[in-house]
DNA sequence: ATATACTTTAGAATCATTATAAACTGGTAT
DNA sequence: ATACCAGTTTATAATGATTCTAAAGTATAT
């Protein structure tokens, strides 16, 4: 487990004040070898089991916009009623499974790089993301 | 233009009743070659133009949702406000200018068939889905 | 024609997310 | 230390897409 004082400096680096609620929420999100897919509502339970100190709603909003701003965390692209983000801000493709809302992450291995032969003017690539949508066999 | 008789056949052979709702949004759909890409907000602005009748927001949101049942449209997956949906219902992928909001259609050659080498047990893969997002330049 | 199940509808409810604006706090200059 | 100020947090209200409700309307089989 990190410790405040690096993701105080972590959050210095940024340009984000390192608050309370900030570090808790990093450690909430950080302190794990492997990384993971949340909604917000996710997020507001794991803090709760995590801290023993409650972070308001907005914060965690606030929060959360914030690292995705500064390249801690990544949307996904699914059209669901909640928002997914993943702590893994490499590139990488995802299994979605619509009936259990579960994200589960394809390795680079796994996926072929894809090639897109089509350009429109003016206009660049910002990203390539696919999505495998799985159902139970 | 499709006269209503053929649209009144087509929803009754698939257990939907013809109403005079069902066929206009049909009208406005589906009568064109070419295929597009709308919310239910576009679609509503589209039936006002294109008819003189109003349909309710609860029976758009319903009729769009048979339809998707029925297979005459696609839900596409992107993280976006509102939902979008597609009269192409053969399997492409999208371009997706997250600024303007607007989608564009990867025709089957602009992009290689993509390849998932990982599987999941006990799960099958119901549809794979390339999302471009694009940015001026 | 009648009955019945399916549809439409206006309006209310829901729910994730964003906005507001007042209280609070970290960091800096004094 | 102290005071100040911009950046933060917070409770709460607002927003907006979507879904629900239940009453009125309609297609269709008999």
């Amino acid at each position: 487990m990190l410790s405040s004082p690096e993701y105080i400096e972590k959050l210095r680096k940024s340009g984000l004040r390192p608050t309370k609620q900030r570090i808790k929420i990093c450690q909430v999100l950080f302190d794990t070898k492997k990384t993971f897919h949340f909604t917000i509502s996710d997020l507001v339970k794991l803090i709760e089991i995590k801290a023993n100190e409650k972070i308001s709603l907005a914060t965690v909003y606030n929060t959360i916009h914030a690292f995705e701003k500064k390249g801690y965390l990544k949307e996904i692209s699914i059209n669901s009623s909640q928002t997914y983000f993943d702590t893994n801000t490499t590139n990488h493709h995802h299994f979605f499974d619509e009936k259990q809302k579960e994200l589960i992450d394809l390795e680079d291995a796994d996926v072929d790089p894809v090639k897109i032969k089509k350009t429109i003017p003016g206009k660049k690539i910002k990203s390539v993301e696919v999505l495998v949508k799985i159902d139970s066999e």
